[in-house]
DNA sequence: TATGAATGAGTCTTCATTCAT
DNA sequence: TATGAATGAAGACTCATTCAT
């Protein structure tokens, strides 16, 4: 409870000044809790970050073993992900800045819950890739790449969209975003 | 000369550490020079994020600036776009890391150098896309949006790739993405 | 408390070597605490010198509300007061220099705690002698100046004995200096 | 010439910013002259200080050698030299200021300028007190203290008007002081 | 004599973290 | 478990002074 009301009133302060300018002061205020009891339940600042990614890395690990073993073409269940994904982002429009924005800060990426959302993510793309492959739905391409960058390509666009607060307006988006790599991806 | 000294010395640093990690003390360090000697060629700290990004704006925009006379296809001049910025960062690895982190970084995006970065070069392509279209070139699409999508996909792939210290073989993840934007936007 | 402990230890370093030259860390090691609970208790250095003026404005405001309303005559509230101060001073002839030297630093005189001291003293002069004057304790002069002169022959006078360590043989000054003024503006 | 220049455009920063605050680099962009010229004309920062003080000191000393050799009455020399070195402040309020705040600053206290200045100016009244008394022009008073408390005087009402920019108007104040002063110590 | 880029010691201030209550 | 005053290392930045030109 106490640990979720501080990760909460510390993604409204990431998302807007940045890990390295948001202090527990504030987030403690924030939170209208003392400075002491962010660290009664996390171990360190880094600590919040971490259990951000790995809540919301949790979230889509259990969608995506759902997901696996129903039997809808590759292609589609690269879209019902990109749905899931998109919808989970456009819930909270902080949270989506802060998965975005600090997964490429270097000076967090050694903490295990951004290392599950940066490689794990991408690692199921391509596994859907390789089947989509083999099955003739996607063009000849390299999966391990492509993977990423439909990973990166879904982060970039949150991070400009997201930036400009219209995210809200995301329906349009995501669909075009979704025709984009679909054509990207699709054998004709 | 001690401007440019002193850029090269800080993108080194800022690549692995990011912005907040990299202190002045360590940049003046690596450059062998004083403390002081970086604040008689920059107004701050981000003074020098803002060159290193409009000195890269500055070629990107000469580039285009000839690009845009020539009487190529729209999508070949993409292409060329896409080559150009890509070789670019290829030369230098560190510094296509600090373009890709930094201009995310929120407390750095009032920089103007940064701002001209990440507006104008989408701007572009979207200009060509436009053009494209009415020329029956590319499918029907948004091209504001899919200006956005193409950028944050090369900017989240050099991301991942540079991440791994494997820009160096760019070749083929230049052409993968390159296959996977054409593909993207191509009529068929 | 330890604001107390603060003010104090910074009136003995700032009587010694002015504002500019006492250092934070001087504060901090005189006061036997650490630098950054010198801004627990003060939001800067500024602070500091704030407080300590706003403290010693009070005190005389204080006096002064009594004195008004006592039924003594005009000069007599005038001598008092002057007793008063000089009796505070001396109590503390650190304290008696930064009050001194420090109200006409310019660097500081935008601080309300000495724009205070050194405006609403001057002006309760000024309200006495206004009343002498219709009274006729008085001789025919300007108020609001001979007030600002009276301000500053004990300020000056002060600072002329505090510097020379001679505060402590003060009651002869006193006596001089209350002589001089009663003289300088005593009907005869 | 550049010392006068130098010195000249440093009085001006000095009166509004205060020594602390007054850069080298200030100086030298007023002046319109390199930093490194100050420091061919000057020893350092202090000494454009000194050089300041000495030569007002000078001024008033040469007018002191000629006052003390006239024949006029003792309280008359007094008020000649008053109205001499009210008329040096008014000529320019700045130096003005600067030789009233600076003559208290701890920091500065040591340079042979500044110690003459504040030294020997009231040491002549002194010299003209005791004559005086013995004259029975003045009544009984502590010559040396009495001194002290002139010059005192002197030197925060001009702080104060001239705080005021209001030096200008001076001949009120200048009289106003003078009456002051001649009452103060004047046998009734 | 004049220049001004370079120097680096020294400033104020911040802030993650601790620990006695 | 919660508190929040105290801590002190570390950071950005300043500025008097120097010296090669």
């Amino acid at each position: 409870m106490k640990k979720d009301l501080i990760a909460d009133s510390a993604i409204v302060l990431l998302a807007e000044k940045g890990y390295a300018n948001t202090t527990t002061r504030m987030i403690s205020e924030s939170a209208e809790i003392a400075v002491g009891t962010i660290y009664t339940n996390f171990k360190n600042k880094e600590g919040i970050l971490d259990y951000i990614f790995q809540t919301e890395y949790d979230k889509r690990e259990a969608y995506l073993k759902v997901l696996l073993t129903s039997n809808s073409a590759y292609l589609e269940k690269l879209n019902r992900f990109l749905d899931f994904h998109f919808s989970e982002l456009s819930k909270n429009e902080k949270l989506a800045l802060v998965l975005i924005q600090e997964s490429s800060n270097p000076e967090l990426s050694h903490l295990a819950g951004i290392q599950n959302f940066i490689q794990q993510i991408p690692d199921f793309f391509k596994t859907i890739l390789v089947e989509a492959m083999a099955n003739g739905e996607v063009r000849p391409l390299d999966p391990e790449l492509t993977a990423e960058i439909i990973f990166s390509t879904i982060r970039g666009t949150v991070l400009n969209v997201a930036g400009k607060n219209a995210l809200s307006d995301s329906e349009s988006i995501q669909k075009e975003l979704k025709s984009f790599i679909t054509h990207a991806v699709q054998k004709r």
